[in-house]
DNA sequence: ACAACATCGTTACAGATTTCACAATATCGA
DNA sequence: TCGATATTGTGAAATCTGTAACGATGTTGT
């Protein structure tokens, strides 16, 4: 809480550290330094202890951070109080790969409702996510008090679900579609670009550029 | 050609830049002004000039830029001379929606192989792509010249396939999997985490953060 | 008890990226 | 032909982001 002023950058990181930790965590290890975290993560030791800033969690010299307290106050910064719902629109190949990905593993924040306009799908249970006709989009988002919602229609149609997400109280936009969305200015779009993104590895993979960069 | 030394930030715009102006060019319009481009891709005029210095491509006061010039200009700035040829490994349902979404779009930048463990889907020719056996990756992709590959894979084999595709010359990986890939320094990875991202549309939708961001 | 040491938190710095502002200029209409 | 005008290209300022450096501090071993 209390902090307005994440960037952007820094969530991607600690919503990163955080899985790592997580992974630490099973393995039984209690704690860690900075170095090893951002060894992991792919970042400098100085950019994790500047992070850690921001989530306000101390470590302690010698010893490090506490990894269960430091995944902790990770999830006081990202996690809402109460949990989280999103809408997933579009049940394609790509709809469902998310679907699976994201089952079960995050509980304060999990898709609970899918839309597609195929009739064959609507009623199942797709990866423990109910299925509903997009028609019925909107009550049953309004219903349900979804704010996040992942985007994965044919471009063709992006634009128009995005509307009636927007129009539903949807708040926050995964979008897939190679498409930029027109929404109010209160709504937040994260585009994943995979068509840039390609061209993108296909040029520095030509240039010999070094390095990856942040996450997203 | 020429310039070495483009940013990340701007060659994801520049691609995004070449799309818009496909659909302008599609719709018949041939000319264009810095901030219509700019709208359409939700950034600021003095961007879209400055991104221009970038390519070396000059419009004309008045009438702006001509749309079918400066794609090939952008081309020629992000194309490589001879086609580039892409590897996709993982045919799960992420793997087959990429096939789909890349099949016969860029000439230049094509998927012209695929790797799966699954014998079903060996020898099948799936979205255009054919489809091998992952033990034979590492010859295929070699002779075939692959410097670009695509990473689909669960994440327990993630870090296993890159070191194969590396092993196979691979200079550039797109990498789905929710792990950070250790490859050596003259390989680009470029990081596409789902997981993250959403939990950055979560963070901000609860923020009423305003305005969506750069591409990738 | 205490000295040695590796790590943390933070401030100051450096570099990258974006925005601003304005001179230069091509086109249009009279 | 020539003035009016909207746009471009680019140097300079501002902002954002990451890095380095260093005093403070908790732990460990003797």
């Amino acid at each position: 809480m209390s902090e307005g002023s994440v960037s952007d950058k820094t969530v991607a990181r600690l919503s990163l550290y955080r899985r790592l930790l997580s992974d630490l965590l099973n393995q039984g290890i209690r704690n860690v330094y900075s170095h090893q975290l951002a060894s992991a993560a792919g970042v400098t030791a100085a950019q994790v202890r500047r992070d850690m800033m921001a989530v306000g969690y101390s470590g302690t010299p010698v010893r490090g951070y506490s990894v269960p307290d430091l995944i902790e106050s990770i999830g006081n910064l990202l996690d809402s109080a109460q949990a989280q719902s999103a809408a997933l629109a579009g049940l394609g190949n790509l709809g469902r790969a998310i679907t699976a990905y994201f089952a079960g593993r995050r509980p304060k924040l999990a898709i609970v409702a899918a839309f597609d306009n195929d009739p064959y799908k609507v009623g199942r249970v797709i990866n423990e996510v109910e299925c509903f006709h997009i028609n019925d989009l909107g009550p049953i988002v309004e219903q349900r008090n979804i704010r996040v919602a992942i985007l994965t229609v044919p471009a063709s149609e992006a634009q128009q679900v995005a509307d009636m997400l927007v129009r539903a109280g949807v708040k926050g936009v995964l979008n897939f579609a190679p498409v930029r969305l027109r929404v109010p200015p209160d709504v937040y779009v994260e585009n994943m670009d995979m068509a840039v993104c390609l061209e993108k590895v296909a040029f520095f993979a030509r240039q010999g550029r070094t390095t990856a960069e942040a996450p997203s």
